[in-house]
DNA sequence: CCATGTCAAGGTCAC
DNA sequence: GTGACCTTGACATGG
C-alpha cells in the first residue's frame, strides 16, 4: 500500500500548479510557467521519497491552459526532455502517479461542446503521461458527470462516449464515485456495461451509498481494476469538524483512518489522502500504517 | 506591501 | 427562470 496526497506541497517551498491569468497568456508566460512547474514537480517527489510518499497527484495546472484554444505552445516538444526525466525518476523510484481534471471535465454532458472541451482535456491529462514515459497505471480519474433530469440517459451517454474514446485516454480513465449523483454501484454497473474502472472515493461512499459496507464496495471497486491498470488506487477523507456535510477534513482523524484501514485488512490498494493539510496528513498516515503493519 | 476581487471551463438545488 | 452554492488557492490589481 502506497500513501499520497494531491497537487500541491506545503512545507518545500516551490509550485507545481504555477498559472496565470488567460488575459496574460503568451508564450514566454508558458515557458516560464511550466519550467517552473516541472522542476518544483521533481523536488516534490524527492521531498516525498525521503518521507516514504510514494503516490503523488499531479495537478492538472502542470501545462495551463494546455487544452484551450488559445494554446499553440509546443509544450511536449519543448519540454520533452524534463518530463522524461521526471517520468524516469518515478518509475526508478516506484512512484505511482495520478492526475484529476475538474469538474469542468463532464464525458456524459448532453451539451457536445461541454464533451468535446472534456475530450481535449482527457487527452492533454494523458499526453502528459505518456510524455513522461508512465504505464497505462499512472490513472486519470474523473465522475460520471451529471444526472441531467434522466439518470439513465445519462448513464447510457457515459458508457458509449466511454468506448468512442481514443484508446490512448482509455487505457488510463477511471470514474470516482461521488457524494451526490453517482455511487460505488452505480460506478460498478457502468463498468460492467464498459468495462472503465472503478476508484473508490472512502468519504464519497460515507455520503452516498446503496447500503453496502466500506469493505464491501471497496472489494467490488478494486474487483473492476485489471492487471494493466496496477495496483487499485483509492480516495479516502473524512467530514470536516463542524463543517457542511461533504467538507474534507483540514487533517487527519487519525482513529478515523485507522478504523478504515482496519476495515480494509489484507487488501492491498493504494490511498490518495484528500485532506488539505496535504503532506502533514501523508507523514502521519504513514506512521499509522507502519505501526499497523508491525502489530 | 497588503487587501481584496476575481479567475476557462458546469451542474444542482432552492426558490 | 434566476441565483446561491459547490470549493479553492493563488493571480492580479488597486490602494
Amino acid at each position: 500500500m502506497r500513501i499520497g496526497y494531491p497537487c500541491i506541497n506545503r512545507s518545500i517551498g516551490c509550485q507545481s500548479d504555477a498559472t496565470f491569468r488567460l488575459a496574460s497568456y503568451s508564450n514566454s508566460m508558458m515557458e516560464a510557467k511550466v519550467s517552473g512547474n516541472l522542476a518544483c514537480l521533481q523536488r516534490i517527489l524527492e521531498y516525498n521519497l525521503a518521507k516514504g510518499i510514494l503516490f503523488f497527484r499531479i495537478s492538472s495546472q502542470l501545462v495551463p491552459f494546455a487544452s484551450h484554444p488559445i494554446c499553440d505552445f509546443p509544450w511536449r516538444r519543448r519540454f520533452l526532455g524534463e518530463l522524461k526525466s521526471v517520468g524516469e525518476y518515478v518509475r526508478k523510484k516506484g512512484i505511482r502517479i495520478s492526475m484529476h481534471p475538474d469538474q469542468f471535465v463532464l464525458l456524459n454532458s448532453p451539451d457536445l461542446g461541454v464533451h468535446e472541451r472534456s475530450v481535449a482535456e482527457l487527452a492533454y491529462h494523458c499526453e502528459a503521461l505518456d510524455a513522461m514515459g508512465l504505464a497505462p497505471d499512472a490513472k486519470v480519474q474523473i465522475h460520471v458527470g451529471g444526472v441531467y433530469g434522466d439518470r439513465a440517459a445519462a448513464i447510457a451517454r457515459f458508457e458509449e462516449r466511454y468506448r468512442r474514446l481514443p484508446s490512448a485516454i482509455r487505457k488510463r480513465l477511471v470514474i470516482e464515485n461521488d457524494d451526490r449523483l453517482y455511487a460505488v454501484s452505480d460506478c460498478i454497473r457502468i463498468h460492467e456495461t464498459c468495462g472503465v474502472p472503478v476508484l473508490f472515493d472512502s468519504f464519497h461512499h460515507e455520503c452516498l451509498n446503496a447500503g453496502e459496507s466500506v469493505r464491501e464496495a471497496l472489494k467490488a471497486a478494486m474487483g473492476t481494476w485489471g492487471n494493466a491498470d496496477g495496483v487499485p488506487m483509492t480516495d479516502y477523507s473524512s467530514q470536516a469538524p463542524g463543517g457542511r456535510s461533504g467538507k474534507h477534513a483540514e487533517t487527519i482523524d487519525l482513529a478515523h483512518f485507522e478504523k478504515y484501514l482496519h476495515s480494509a485488512k489484507k487488501l492491498d490498494f493504494d490511498v490518495m489522502l484528500e485532506i488539505k493539510d496535504k503532506e502533514k496528513s501523508a507523514i502521519k498516515a504513514l506512521s499509522i500504517l507502519r505501526k499497523m503493519n508491525k502489530g
